[in-house]
DNA sequence: CGAGTTTGACCCGCGC
DNA sequence: GCGCGGGTCAAACTCG
């Protein structure tokens, strides 16, 4: 076997950080799912180091936010009923295209969850937040997920431990695993950056477990994990083919650990406004359905002024103990779990439309 | 030498 | 039931 690999094209992250697209059209035209990294300003010099801040803002987001399963929660509220309306004008195909595949994605899970539940239940954003996000009070990474989502998704299979899970890996398809418990799947929580760095640097460490070609697609798709012990969260990069800057990452299960600062220091993990600063530079365009809201791309932007401090505090749902306390600190706070879920975070992350239909049901 | 990456093979779920 | 594609494993390999 020739594992010789091309140096060259292993990864074309030397490239500084990622671009700083001031004018974004992207994401400026397209409601909404990228994420630009406006400036990489991060620590001034790693390459993939850019607004890692703001990656972990999202991540604190979806664990908070989102976590208690956004994709359960998802409708994906498709195309396959009500088609997308207007067409963005301006957007990309490339992102509709990926959006589309995320929302396929949630639909399948939503399906299932339907199916299971027998309706649709328009509680579907409700019960769930707050079991997810706390949990993590184990060691074990699957608690998170196993309460939340998998519940909500797979509840049925779900009479497995999460321990099963860790056998899982191990055992997984090596051998006899058994076939009556279906793999569980953690909450997921996909969005889009626009990043010629493949592998974004969140602050946690992720091991790269492996890589398929995809298959519309001349870009392959990586897998991560994370490598703190007991921890499962689980990462899938992969490139838009239609705009190669355009990453699409799909994180799985919530870590269980604090970000562990890298040796780089780039995860900016400090506090301070100072590191912030660099991360504030960046905005972030969560995916957003746009033909369900497609009036105002929700920009999130980390500046500093985040430091809202959680106004949400009562809704200690959305603190998320596992989560640096920096993050925790940073989070946008908004308004209110409510209006979050209706004009907040969620409405980003979240397939509106899977909102709506949950709302109208 | 340990940690991380690459890559082919394998398993599983899903759609046809 | 079959084939396809996604996801994961693990041996081989690279790198610091």
């Amino acid at each position: 076997m020739e594992k010789k690999k091309p140096e060259g094209e292993k990864r074309e992250n030397s490239m500084a950080n990622l671009r700083f697209s001031d004018e974004n059209p992207a994401a400026s035209g397209f409601g909404g799912s990228i994420f630009d990294m406006a400036a990489g300003a991060c620590e001034g010099s790693g390459g993939d180091k850019w607004g890692t801040l703001g990656f972990m803002d999202l991540l604190g987001i979806h664990q908070d936010f989102a976590a208690p399963s956004l994709f359960d929660s998802f409708q994906p509220p498709i195309l396959s009923s009500s088609p997308p309306p207007p067409p963005p004008p301006s957007s990309s195909e490339l992102h509709q295209e990926i959006l589309h595949e995320l929302q396929l994605e949630n639909k399948q899970l939503i399906q299932k969850q339907q199916q299971l539940q027998g309706l649709p239940s328009p509680a579907s954003t409700v019960p769930e937040s707050s079991e997810v996000l706390n949990n993590p009070a184990t060691p074990n990474s699957s608690s998170i997920s196993s309460s939340s989502n998998e519940a909500a998704n797979d509840e049925q299979t779900k009479t497995g431990d999460d321990e099963e899970q860790d056998q899982d890996k191990t055992k997984k398809q090596l051998k006899p695993k058994k076939k009556n418990q279906k793999r569980q799947r953690e909450p997921r929580f996909a969005f889009m950056t626009k990043s010629e760095v493949d592998h974004l640097d969140d602050g946690y460490r992720w091991r790269k477990y492996g890589q398929k070609a995809v298959k519309n697609s001349p870009y392959p798709r990586s897998y991560y994990r994370c490598t703190s012990a007991g921890c499962g969260v689980k990462k899938r990069v992969e490139r838009s083919s239609d705009d190669p800057t355009v990453v699409v990452t799909t994180y799985e299960g919530q870590h269980t650990h604090p970000c562990p600062i890298t040796p780089r220091g780039s995860i900016g993990i400090s506090p301070d406004s100072s590191t912030f600063g660099a991360a504030s530079a960046a905005s972030f365009i969560v995916p957003q359905p746009q033909y369900l809201h497609q009036q105002q791309p929700y920009i999130y932007t980390s500046l500093p002024p985040l430091n809202i401090t959680t106004a949400t505090a009562t809704s200690s749902s959305f603190i998320n103990p596992s989560f640096p306390a920096f993050l925790q600190e940073r989070r946008v706070a908004p308004p209110s779990a409510s209006s979050l879920r209706d004009h907040g975070l969620l409405q980003d992350i979240v397939p509106s439309q899977m909102r709506n239909e949950a709302k109208e049901e």
